[in-house]
RNA sequence: GGCCCCAUCGUCUAGCGGUUAGGACAUCGGCCUCUCACGCCGGUAACGCGGGUUCGAUUCCCGCUGGGGUCGCCA
């Protein structure tokens, strides 16, 4: 069996969003495993809505995500242009043939008058279905008049396919109609378009979402009208928000940048979708090496499912924790941009990697991984007033000092520190806790930090000793 | 409404005739503990209904119910 060769083929009319991205790595994922080849393809031939803004953000987003491809916009290929409007002369040409050869027709009808007899139908029958009745189909006259070329539809027997998801999946012929293929303006529709390039371009396995299921039968129609070879079908369960309905701009995030945005790691969303409608036994979260290993189109699921932000969150936190699966280096580059959202623009990826270590398992985003590392880098801590309020008391004052004192003179090792403050907490009697709190107050602002002698530790001891001073001061003041 | 598709805990899912129906997220207890987390231990929680087939159905078949998709000169 030869290489498969596999495409996504978004149209340009808004973000990539979280359901497009799933379709894109299905179909990434098994060009992958099998040494495939991945096709982008812009489909934009709804002038209406297609932006040039919004191509760049899908080409940004699969960017983002690390899902790169062979052919398309930017690395070009054998087969292209990837970009339908600038394909328009092998549309025209492939319309020709079919009409040359009496399988397409000219229709003169306009949308008028096929809404009014719609209408018409529909007043007489409001049950009824309304197809397009033939009309035009043996016109023999070419008047000076704008038209659109319709596709004549046997409408006896019916169409049947296998499914790599779904398995047999069968239509009666009768449920067509006369479907156009090309606007009066020229331009082609969705079933023709797709066609003639996943014909042109040699795609052999179409992957896409389950709301495309009803093209398909049409789609073979055209592949058989061609004397094609008819390409392996595999359509994927569909994602739907939490009220189990097509997920839609309404559903708030459902953009791949406002993940990024959010502080979600690239392979956390893949895995995320990867476990949503395909599984691999009890195993929960993969990296995308193992992903593209472990992919197989037998093991998708065919229900719907509900898209859950706690459990993706879950996944993401589990990246941000694992090394194998993000990197220390990595995430210190990824943190960056968000420290400097802070007002932090100057903090270093080597700064971040000497405190990744007190987060890490902590951060469940990298939002929340730049919230915990804001005052490590600071002059000063941005003190949280209720902290303050709570735990910098007079009484605090003694016990910050004899604690402040006893560490002076520590060795300034996470290990040195933490002896030094047992030989001063065993000296005065007094417990760990007793004294804790106002030294995290003092050292990072808050009363929720990593562990004390880790704060210590990267804070340093200028900066250690600086800060419970300044705090003394506070509390004495009160 | 026509056509197509689907159906296991709240959610994502494992299961491919015989299981105490498993895992993960969420949730509820507990342990750990300088706070917050992490981690660990434990609990609650599912086969939509009705017929078949079979010695035996969550699993196979049919019907019902429920849900979703789609019915454009959008994609």
């Amino acid at each position: 069996m030869t290489s498969p060769r596999l495409r996504f083929a978004p149209s340009p009319t808004g973000y990539l969003h979280i359901g497009g991205v799933r379709t894109a790595l299905f179909n990434w994922l098994w060009a992958r495993k099998t040494g495939g080849a991945f096709i982008l393809r812009i489909e934009d031939t709804d002038q209406e809505r297609s932006t040039a803004e919004s191509r760049q953000v899908i080409l940004d987003s699969l960017k983002w995500l690390g899902i790169d491809w062979d052919e398309g916009p930017e690395v070009g290929g054998p087969n292209g242009p990837y970009s339908q409007m600038e394909r328009l002369s092998v549309y025209k040409e492939h319309a020709e043939r079919l009409i040359a050869e009496r399988k397409a027709f000219r229709c003169y009808c306009t949308k008028a008058e096929l809404d009014a007899q719609r209408e018409a139908l529909k007043k007489k029958d409001p049950k009824a279905q309304f197809k397009y009745p033939g009309t035009c189909r043996n016109r023999t006259d070419q008047p000076d008049l704008p038209y659109v070329v319709r596709f004549m539809v046997d409408r006896e027997g019916s169409i049947t396919y296998t499914d790599k998801v779904f398995g047999e999946v069968k239509t009666p012929n009768i449920e067509q109609q006369d479907f156009v293929l090309v606007r009066s303006d020229g331009v082609p529709l969705y079933n023709f378009g797709a066609v003639v390039d996943d014909i042109t371009m040699g795609v052999t396995l179409v992957a896409r979402g389950r709301d495309h299921m009803i093209n398909t039968p049409p789609q073979i129609m055209l592949y058989q009208a061609f004397g094609a070879k008819v390409p392996d079908f595999a359509h994927l369960p569909m994602m739907l928000n939490q009220k189990g309905e097509k997920l839609s701009k309404r559903d708030g995030a459902v953009g791949v940048f406002e993940y990024r945005d959010a502080g979600y790691a690239p392979d956390a969303v893949l895995n995320y979708l990867a476990r949503f409608g395909w599984s691999h036994g009890d195993q929960e979260i993969f990296s995308k090496k193992d992903l593209i290993e472990a992919f197989s189109w037998e093991a998708c699921g065919r229900g719907d499912g509900k898209f859950d932000t706690k459990k993706f969150l879950a996944i993401n936190h589990e990246h941000l924790k694992t090394e194998r699966l993000l990197s220390a280096d990595e995430y210190a580059t990824r943190v960056l941009p968000f420290l400097a959202q802070r007002g932090l623009p100057e903090v270093t990826k080597e700064d971040v990697a000497r405190a990744l270590y007190t987060i890490r398992e902590r951060a469940r985003t990298f939002v929340e991984a730049a919230d915990m590392l804001d005052y490590f880098f600071r002059a000063e801590p941005a003190m949280d007033a209720k902290a303050v309020e709570k735990f910098l008391v007079t009484d605090a004052a003694p016990r910050l000092r004899g604690f402040r004192d006893a560490l002076a003179s520590a060795e300034w090792t996470e290990a040195d520190l933490e002896a030094k403050a047992h030989a001063y907490l065993e000296k005065e009697g007094i417990q760990i806790k007793d004294v804790a709190q106002p030294a995290r107050v003092a050292l990072t602002g808050r009363t929720a930090s990593p562990g004390l002698y880790q704060v210590l530790f990267v804070l340093g001891r200028d900066a250690s000793l600086g800060r419970l001073t300044k705090a003394i001061e506070i509390a004495e003041a009160r």
